[in-house]
DNA sequence: TTGTGTGAAACCGTTCACAGCG
DNA sequence: CGCTGTGAACGGTTTCACACAA
């Protein structure tokens, strides 16, 4: 029985797991198989079978039977469903750097359901230039194009003491969703929600485990 | 009165704030603050206070007055001690592709205590050759390299299908904590800390969270 | 019999609130 | 006073354990 309701919100954790289990199914698809267990989706996530079966209340899925677990297919499309609605995210990148050449390509090549459409630098002379196959633009236009395009999300790949600024500018452009890779936090208004990949910190945080035991 | 030993093991998500609070200061005393009051700490690395001065507990630091706060000087040098206990950590990092490059680029300019020793590839063509003043060999010879300059962190930026094996190679070669930008979890052996920075993950979540009011 | 769906318990991290002190 | 240090309360997440279904 399904007691969890469409428009319920899920945990942040939970959406991530969500967004993985969705990774491992799409893969399974491809290599033909047709069921799984939730211990085989545990496996190959690595976490506790219980988690994944607790996960998967939030998606209101009639799905697994004991005998067969999990469609596929089945199980991927309601993921889907939950978390993309179908739709198709625009994303503005702004900061042309190394960092962000590598993010465009590494998402050119994957979910078609988040694109970058443009990009937007400080730097006058890659400012109508294609980095990419993707437009870029300087800094200054970009209300003007996130608005036009209707462009939801941002990312930034800025140095630290531009990433405020930055963040201000997307949220004045209408951006409601920010992935941050500079190193300080953004203080912004709360109804726009952040997350921030902060790689230096990542790495002494295994720095600091790792060398115990 | 401190009561939380030495060799406590520090929470993850403690550790994580901690070297955030340490960059925050260092760049406070950058600009020639001396003091700082845990009110302070926690609007620059937005979080609660409360939150700031439970995350000290864990650092037998003698700190804070009521008059002026934490030292900044003080502060910052007690958390590297407990953070990196002052030791340079050299890091192997293999797939030089764009993200690769760009992690090179980003680390070289930062934190001295974590270095990128020698970068690693499955192509032979950039063998031999520098990136970014970093040495890059053939990813067979990586478990010599490794033992010989002693490299215990490792950083995985290759496709999903190659991280499993680049992975387990690292922990044969002795590695004990890897970064993992690829997008699929790995199953290492216990002893190994692993953490993964998953890009496009994380910008699925902010979607989610973006679309919902 | 095996695995799902799920209440209930256990666990962990955050926030509250206040004693103690400069 | 205002701030630190911290015990205690709180809330969210994970794990346990078992009724139910194929």
């Amino acid at each position: 029985m399904k007691t969890v309701k469409d428009h319920a919100v899920i945990p942040a954790k939970t959406v991530e797991r969500l967004a993985l289990y969705r990774r491992v199914l799409l893969d399974l698809a491809k290599e033909g198989t047709r069921d799984v267990f939730s211990h085989q989706l545990a496996a190959l996530s690595n976490n506790s079978p219980a988690q994944v079966r607790r996960d998967l209340m939030f998606l209101d899925f009639p799905g697994g039977s004991p005998r067969n677990g999990y469609s596929v297919d089945g199980l991927a499309a309601r993921i889907s469903e939950t978390l993309d609605s179908g739709a198709t995210r625009d994303i503005a990148l702004v900061g042309v750097g190394n960092l962000g050449r590598a993010i465009l390509d590494y998402l050119r090549a994957r979910q078609p359901a988040l694109r970058v459409t443009a990009t937007f630098d400080v730097d006058q002379s890659k400012a109508g230039r294609e980095i990419a196959g993707c437009p870029c633009y300087h800094i200054d236009v970009m209300k003007e194009v996130v608005q036009s395009r209707g462009v939801t999300l941002g990312v930034i790949t800025v140095p630290a003491e531009k990433a405020q600024d930055v963040a201000e500018r997307m949220v004045d452009a209408g951006i409601r969703g920010i992935l941050n890779f500079a190193p300080i936090p953004l203080r912004l208004p709360s109804h726009v929600f952040t997350d921030r990949l902060d790689i230096t910190m990542t790495l002494e945080k295994i720095a600091y485990f790792a060398s115990r035991v």
